[in-house]
DNA sequence: GTCTATAAATCGATAGAC
DNA sequence: GTCTATCGATTTATAGAC
């Protein structure tokens, strides 16, 4: 059946909310998010919030959500499953990257310190992990077509990756050893380590082009899980 | 000339005063801290504080620079130019994640988000550069001594660092090109990361011995950079 | 479902006595 | 250099009228 009128309002305020908090977050911070500002930009009673959202947790609980959805969508609309692998990699690296130099402060939330006295629900793994399931596709099909390298000389160290994150590069095959699955798990770690130095600003007076940098950078990491 | 009983007793004082706030940190982080909250745990008014820190932010700033160089200086103990390149290299990653573990809210205040409202004042940035000055000085004592292997078919990409950050490679040498200062800078950039990830809680089902996890991960980046 | 009103706190920063 | 007192703000969350 379709949504009543009610319904829709209530989602379209709700929507409202979230994107007050939004604008709210980029000015004080995750630690300083307040429902009483928020319903002061809205123009409501701040009493009139807690029909929305019961607890300010749970308004953050929801940025949190609705940011690793967001990023994981860019993500994988980034991903041309028909591509070269190593174009894959560099397209789906900049979608991420792209996406949080357009909404720093939600990266911030979701990749920057923890928040105190804040614990993210269960709820928020699923879409967490999007970005994830993106980048280990793309390893794991160039490992099933035959387009990695052997893992000539390395030692192996077992059984560092858990099954579930295994998972990611897809299920068992000869070509996906420990090995790669440090490497794939570095590279995720790298990725991440880039994009978030150049956003805290630990990367100002170190590169001159960022774009380039980041290119160049990404491409090393590609040549380092062997795409 | 000695320092006089005053002097020390303000030093003493001031000492407890940073103490007290590094505690408070770990509490309600970077975002919440209150000079009044600290004076509370130490038995005093709060606007004697303002005597020995004229504004909040200069407490924070105090904080940052006693992080960096607390952290510059784990760094700094760990590496023994006399060993090989690959162990000085492991050696200080494995000292820089040792204090980052053993001061998580220090590490998130230096590393993590950046806090809403306060911008770092230029006197961070001697001790903010410790640990890249360390790592920089492995690959370019490694690439003096000719122990790095050529950057062969590797297109150059000219010009992305910045001359101040390629010094910390040491000056110019046949040895040391854009190739390499680019990985070097990726390599920095990785031990970030996957020390972030680990301390933020992003690997936590996903690694099942971070110990084993971090040093194949800085062996994997050791081998990128050619050490 | 929105409002007013309220409880019980918090904060940075300053003035001025001692 | 520490204190009390104060200004002028902030917050979460709840109670109860409409």
């Amino acid at each position: 059946m379709p949504p009543t009128v009610r319904e829709r309002f209530r989602a379209e305020l709700t929507a409202e909310i979230t994107a007050a908090a939004r604008r709210q977050l980029a000015e004080v911070g995750a630690a300083g998010l307040s429902l009483r500002a928020v319903a002061r930009e809205l123009g409501m009673a701040s009493s009139a919030l807690y029909r929305y959202f019961p607890s300010r947790d749970d308004l953050l609980t929801r940025l949190i959500t609705d940011g690793y959805d967001a990023l994981g969508a860019a993500a994988e609309d980034a991903d041309d499953p028909a591509a070269p692998p190593r174009e894959r990699w560099l397209a789906v690296c900049r979608a991420v990257r792209s996406w949080a130099r357009a909404h720093p402060h939600e990266y911030a939330l979701l990749y920057g310190s923890p928040v105190p006295g804040y614990a993210a629900p269960r709820d928020t793994v699923p879409a967490a992990a999007r970005v994830a399931v993106v980048l280990g596709r793309i390893i794991g099909d160039a490992a099933r077509s035959g387009a990695l390298p052997e893992s000539a000389g390395r030692e192996r160290d077992p059984d560092l990756v858990s099954d579930e994150t295994a998972a990611l590069l897809g299920g068992e095959h000869p070509a996906i050893d420990d090995a790669v699955r440090l490497r794939a798990l570095l590279a995720w770690s790298s990725v991440y380590g880039t994009i978030s130095f150049e956003l805290f600003g630990h990367l100002v007076g170190s590169v001159t082009d960022t774009d380039r940098y980041f290119d160049g950078a990404m491409g090393e990491l590609a040549a380092l899980v062997g795409l």
